[in-house]
DNA sequence: AACTCGGGGCC
DNA sequence: GGCCCAGAGTT
């Protein structure tokens, strides 16, 4: 009796990960891992979590950020959510820091502070769909569930040289996916499957020729393994425009306000400025100015978001406050809850990366080392 | 099924 | 400048 090609394919893909995987903080090694440990699920849970959509480059400082502020999934429960908003900025997707938050404390709450070992719960979980609910359950308990994210989209499709477009292929992806999916060292191969993404079976000119997979290969036996997988046109962005006000005091001091915690940013900290909207010319009038001020213009920020592009006019202005009483609020606008925060400590607020630039641009020493 | 949600690196 | 990244939640 022969074996399985499947199973093949996987012994082969293990081998590869034997020889090449990449020691990454929140993993265990494979001879750890061929004696049955497992990783903590803690660290899956987060180290998965911050890398949603967010490179292994981007998520590793993060990553040992987190655990050195909340140890464990019960500190994380137990944190102030600013404070985890805080740490969260830069990193993007400012939902996932919400969820991060409530998924800690209903670990707690509802699992005695353990993370669940089957897929079905972990999926009940904020912030936890397919792919992370797949992924714990492979990584952090040894479970044979079919692990299916944008590297092993890519790879399955090349493979099988899937012709169906994304995202209607996935069902149909998942399903081989399942099938290649070894009895024994699930997590390993889920992890192997993207390592090869990552660093083999690349986007653009991958090295087939490395590939442990080259022989069987079906995209390279008929066809252009870049080609896929297919995928459905996308729409383009549409350009908005916006205008952002640095007020900054007598003790170098800005203001700054919350966002409301839905929506965009949501939950993250801003500067006031004006809707973000597609007419031509922003608007820039007296009418925006969040409170009077000598406003100047100081020169335009751009970033991307990604449904659209954000064009913001950032106007500068220094004022004077008084301390006391109902004009101190002073300068700031009535009805509003911002607060005059001192340039030394703007670093540690939950500032996205678009107020940073607009801050940066009215104040270029704002965020300068020391 | 289509939208909304960040930011950065790479080509 | 476009594409991609260990995707999830909402409508």
């Amino acid at each position: 009796m022969t074996p399985e090609p499947a199973t093949d394919a996987a012994a082969l893909l293990l081998g590869w990960y034997d020889r090449h995987h990449r020691d990454l903080p929140w993993r265990i090694s494979p001879p750890m891992a061929r004696k049955g440990a497992v990783a903590d699920p803690y660290h899956v849970w987060l180290s998965e979590v911050m890398l949603q959509q967010t490179t292994v480059k981007a998520v590793k400082a993060y990553f040992q950020k987190f655990l050195a502020l909340w140890p464990t999934v019960g500190d994380l429960a137990a944190a102030d959510t600013e404070d985890v908003m805080k740490a969260w900025a830069g990193l993007g997707y400012y939902a996932r820091a919400r969820n991060l938050k409530k998924c800690a404390e209903a670990v707690v709450r509802d699992h005695g502070g353990r993370f669940p070992d089957r897929e079905e719960e972990l999926k009940a979980l904020p912030g936890i769909g397919d792919y992370t609910a797949a992924a714990i359950a492979a990584i952090a308990f040894n479970r044979r569930s079919a692990v299916l994210d944008g590297n092993v989209e890519r790879v399955i499709s090349r493979l099988h040289a899937v012709e169906t477009p994304l995202p209607a292929a996935k069902p149909e992806m998942r399903a081989l996916v399942h099938t290649l999916t070894p009895l024994g060292r699930p997590g390993d191969f889920a992890q192997a499957m993207m390592d090869l993404g990552a660093t083999i079976c690349t986007p653009k000119r991958p090295a087939c020729s490395l590939c442990p997979f080259r022989a069987d290969c079906r995209a390279l036996k008929i066809a252009d393994p870049e080609t896929f997988p297919r995928k459905a046109p996308r729409k383009e962005k549409p350009l908005r425009l916006g205008a952002a006000f640095v007020a900054i005091d007598d003790c170098e001091a800005v203001y700054l306000r919350k966002r409301p915690e839905t929506g965009l940013l949501g939950g993250m900290t801003e500067i006031p400025g004006t809707e973000w909207t597609s007419r031509r010319d922003g608007d820039t009038s007296v009418d925006a100015h969040p409170f009077p001020a000598p406003w100047e213009p100081c020169g335009t920020v751009s970033h991307v978001f990604t449904h659209f592009e954000l064009r913001l006019s950032v106007f500068r202005a220094s004022v004077v406050r008084v301390s006391e009483g109902g004009a101190g609020a002073g300068a700031a606008p009535a009805g509003t809850s911002g607060w005059w925060e001192p340039l030394d400590s703007l670093k540690a607020q939950a500032l996205p990366t678009v107020m940073k630039k607009a801050i940066a641009k009215a104040i270029p020493h704002a965020f300068a080392a020391g």
